[in-house]
DNA sequence: ACACAAATATAGCCATGGCTATAACTTGGT
DNA sequence: ACCAAGTTATAGCCATGGCTATATTTGTGT
């Protein structure tokens, strides 16, 4: 079980932390839709990835770039981009996180296509201790 | 009321969105703490808002020049800075929210001390629908 | 009054993550 | 086989938010 969703270090101050996160934030996000995108067209284009992320292609280019250096995607000049081992797993436990945050608002009575939107940016700062609290309260209300 | 707490304009997808939020993140961090800092002394320095932010001098330096920019606060040169009555609201909502958010996350069960470092990331990804789920929540279960 | 210490500002560097414009490569159709 | 269209890469720009090193100003103590 990860203790963490992305972190080398943990910083001293909760600005500090925040920022750590942040820092996280879009790595994890394009390789979540990255997943995404393979599972369902079977690869991942730039093209595709930059739309989805509601940016330019080239600035999908450089973050793909990120990806690959921090050892998370993969990929040859032309062709799609693939997740390393280390980037699919990192994609899984993402979307289990992001479903567990929008679950649990939606429970506590946040219109789903808003909890959706909030998970977005939450979803990045919700450590373990917490995001198991949340599955907790999901599961004890959880068939109704 | 506020509809929101710091935005122009609203962005089209979830990650533009999230984007959006974050630079308003760090503007909403330091007039936070900035009025805490004036509340406390009577001025906030630039030395102090650099320590609490766990940040170099000259980094606050610039983030303060930021927020005159933006309209939030205002100071002379090797003076001290201040809010502007519109800084000086968005501190108090921001307050708010941020109190909301953790006393929430600990009803919820969340211990409060990690409930204060998610709740410094997540706060600024908080809409105005979520965060008044969060307060009928609170005062539902309110008293005890 | 002045020197020195402390505080603030400035200069200049870096990486990130945006962008537009343009070059290079792939691919499909004739 | 080749050309046009579509896709990806590259170049080069900007703002933000970090940093260190250094200049400037304030203010204090003798």
């Amino acid at each position: 079980m990860p203790d963490t969703f992305l972190d080398k270090d943990q910083p001293a101050n909760r600005f500090a932390r925040a920022r750590e996160a942040q820092a996280a934030a879009i790595l994890e996000d394009y390789v979540e839709m990255i997943g995404d995108l393979i599972e369902e067209f079977g690869e991942a284009r730039v093209a595709d990835i930059a739309a989805r992320m509601s940016v330019s292609q080239p600035t999908a280019t450089k973050s793909i770039a990120r990806l690959k250096r921090e050892g998370l995607a993969m990929s040859r000049p032309y062709r799609g981009v693939f997740l390393t081992e280390e980037g699919a797993a990192l994609a899984t436990r993402v979307r289990a996180r992001h479903r567990t945050i929008v679950e649990f608002l939606v429970k506590t009575g946040v219109p789903r296509d808003i909890a959706e939107l909030d998970a977005e940016g939450i979803e990045h700062h919700v450590s373990q201790v917490t995001l198991e609290v949340f599955e907790r309260a999901l599961q004890a209300r959880g068939g109704d």
